[in-house]
DNA sequence: GTCTATAGGTGGATAGAC
DNA sequence: GTCTATCCACCTATAGAC
């Protein structure tokens, strides 16, 4: 585990996530951070490579979060109300979420991605499910279908949320839904 | 109006819809075809000419399809199933709808692509909210927050759960999260 | 660990024959 | 309207000096 300062501002310029995986180049990269692209190459010999990485210090620093949420708030209400500010940040960064913006380009990415990409999202959705159903049973929270299901519809909505929000440019698009879904499951 | 094939088959082939603007070529539309690169320039002089048509063309056969439903049914509920429809064929042919797709590529796109897909995506929300306000009007829905807050909501979880389900490979998902859609609505 | 230099390929795009 | 041929910029990636 040795940290180089090279190879985390590489992970950090985080091209991917304002751009998107064919939308950057080795070049973009390297003239960003004032270094060359032999440089990045040599952290990351393949772009592939890079890809890997990227998604894999993504999620690991998203579980981390899911957890600081957990040891930071007890309701389920206030724990919801964390992760959705998770996104709200992501997107006044001009940024969406790196799982939504591989998922969009999955049709062009390495197929050895996939379990990485399927992996992140069923670790959100299984975390929101155990705090919705926690919500529901301490009487908190209150809805219909399964919590697996609204855990489900509360991530794409967020997802998806971000996408338009980002598009259209309207952060307001973005805060109503953020409390409609809370809203919708009281 | 000419209607050429060549010309058709190109805006046809949906690359983009399954791969993302930055991950085809012309060369790869070419063969795909059986035609030249040469040939898809001479109707779309340039990638960006090509965008412009391909969201063009998307989002009138969208509108197109909202008329059609407004024409069929006369029900909100039925409306909206009808509209959830469109996106499970979607996902169904290993698509995402081409204004989530582009949305997720803004960042790299020319910025003159930015309006069109902004009024792509208020179509969808003005019509959702129509229908939905007026189910609530005639008692057919049930919901807090207004109308078009839950129309926002119910795209976006669209849009998303089509990006997620892809991701996954798993229609399951996406079956799931359109009935507690429809659900949370009654 | 970072650089220069370069290889080999592919990208979008154009000119001109047919 | 479709083709062949070609241009040039940029891509990912590697070799080897420092």
């Amino acid at each position: 585990m040795k940290s180089n300062s090279t190879r985390d501002h590489v992970l950090d310029s985080a091209l991917a996530q304002s751009r998107g995986f064919n939308a950057f180049s080795y070049a973009d990269i390297a003239s960003e951070l004032g270094v060359k692209k032999a440089s990045i190459h040599y952290y990351f010999p393949s772009k592939h490579d890079l890809e890997v990485e990227l998604l894999e210090r993504y999620t690991t620093g998203f579980i981390a979060e899911l957890d600081a949420i957990e040891r930071r708030t007890k309701g389920s209400v206030d724990k919801l109300r964390l992760y959705v500010d998770l996104y709200s940040a992501t997107l006044s960064n001009n940024r969406i979420c790196l799982g939504g913006m591989m998922a969009s380009d999955v049709g062009a990415l390495p197929a050895q991605l996939a379990p990485a990409l399927t992996f992140f999202f069923e670790k959100q959705i299984d975390w929101l499910a155990k705090v919705i159903k926690a919500g529901k049973h301490d009487g908190e929270l209150n809805f219909s279908e399964s919590a697996q299901s609204q855990a489900s519809v509360f991530l794409a909505a967020l997802q998806g949320g971000l996408l338009i929000a980002n598009a259209m440019d309207d952060d307001a698009v973005f805060k109503r839904l953020k409390k409609t879904l809370l809203t919708q499951l009281r």
